[in-house]
DNA sequence: CGGGGTGTTGAACATATTCAACAACTGTGG
DNA sequence: CCACAGTTGTTGAATATGTTCAACACCCCG
């Protein structure tokens, strides 16, 4: 029903101003304890800033294509994307969302492996791969951080492979919409009206359902009390143990 | 029908012996051209083996229960094992199988995130995760290579749940047939007879199939004549552009 | 020779999809 | 400012794909 156009960039809290830190728009950014950043303090942080190049992506807009060469990589700092692979009858499977904090590109070592497309205007920081991979030699903290990330996409991706391939569509459901809290409380974003920044057709390219068994089941949770949708893409979860162990198939 | 009892080990090619090389077991490892060890010279090799124990498992036997603390990471050398994840009600979710050469335990930095079963008798190189992360300090290629094989790993399970939230009961077959003969190639196994090493059921579950789905897929691929089935856990890729096109989805 | 495990096949069934119509909202242009 | 087109979301009915339940075949092994 009512749609959320010109949903802009996510605000995010400020982080507090280091002393002595050395100025550079990094010190100041949103997303500076989230990302990979976080690794490093503040006189490190200025090598990483040498070789960034910040990009804007209106909503749609993507920053790279799957099967491009993956000569860039990005760590979104605003905004909300999807990452999505096609066939070729059109059919599509995001394969993630990503929030902000989140690197992009980082399954691809030659081509990219996915498309990344804004689903709200969204801001990032572009780096050369082959700078970033020079930059790795100099801090060891890097990347050993990346590996901990990769580790965990890995781990969510195969939590993503037992909701597709063995979850039913009210299971799958509730396990996206506990993801969603977890990341806004991770973003310390509001939890209880609870912002869905992407689309139902896209929720269900996600959960590897259709737009209209999303709505429908939707619609069940909340004829069950489990959630009140206040309007389309902004919904209260009424009862969260509930979501739980329907998300986990009790 | 037939059961393939008794499967014993893989026998993978023996490498050729380097000149000079200290003697250790890795050395005349069949898969040390394969795993993360392909990143070490000889010299190299040693430090690793030292924090190196050696494991046997019988078909059927577990290396590690999901949920158990991660405090070791193993490599497969022989033998072939699965990884999967269980729902309260035994609904089940095989997330990957492992060939040799294959790393376990990447996945998880504190608690394994699935567990590892051996599908047949199988031999691996366990590593306490402590000392190896040690060894890292030390070796920093080898904590490169790792960041490669999670990238890596990242990719296919990025196909996987195209797989599983897309494709078709016949596409997922195919495409499983695929990646099995790819895994042979690179382990220079047979291809023309393809040696299947699980069971329709382990299938079933690692394409989110039942395993009568997976059976009468596999009997309607012979009948169009794009496999034949030489017996149960042996087949040949009759037409394998057919085959290559199915699973795309043309 | 008999039993357990594995695989195949058939018939009935269920869940999610497809196709279609409609409703609500946004933004645009007259 | 209103009308209208386009997008997004909901709902219903018919349909399809894969599941469930059940029977049976095969094979190795004891």
């Amino acid at each position: 029903m009512s749609t959320e156009h010109s949903q802009n960039v996510v605000r995010l809290p400020e982080p507090a101003k280091r002393a002595g830190a050395a100025e550079s728009p990094c010190a100041a950014c949103p997303i500076r304890d989230l990302a990979v950043c976080s690794a490093l303090d503040d006189s490190e942080l200025n090598h990483l800033n040498a070789i960034r190049l910040p990009v804007q992506l209106p909503h749609g807009a993507a920053a790279f294509d799957e099967g491009e060469p993956a000569d860039y990589v990005y760590n979104l700092t605003g905004g909300f994307m999807k990452l999505y692979k096609l066939m070729p009858d059109g059919r599509r499977q995001i394969t993630g969302f990503v929030f902000p904090g989140d690197f992009l590109g980082l399954a691809s070592d030659t081509e990219y492996v996915h498309t990344a497309e804004a689903i709200t205007d969204a801001s990032l920081c572009k780096f050369k791969r082959v700078q970033l991979e020079r930059l790795f030699r100099e801090l060891p903290k890097l990347e050993r951080r990346l590996l901990d990330i990769s580790r965990n996409e890995l781990a969510e991706a195969h939590n993503q492979m037992l909701l597709l391939g063995r979850k039913s569509a009210k299971e799958r459901i509730a396990s996206f919409l506990i993801m969603l809290v977890a990341r806004a409380e991770r973003l310390e974003l509001s939890t209880d009206p609870l912002e869905i920044p992407m689309s139902r057709n896209d929720i269900g390219d996600y959960l590897g359902l259709t737009t209209e068994t999303v709505s429908r089941t939707l619609t069940r949770l909340k004829q069950s009390g489990v959630i009140a949708l206040n309007s389309d893409r902004r919904i209260s979860i009424a009862d969260p143990a509930s979501l739980g162990e329907i998300a986990e198939g009790y």
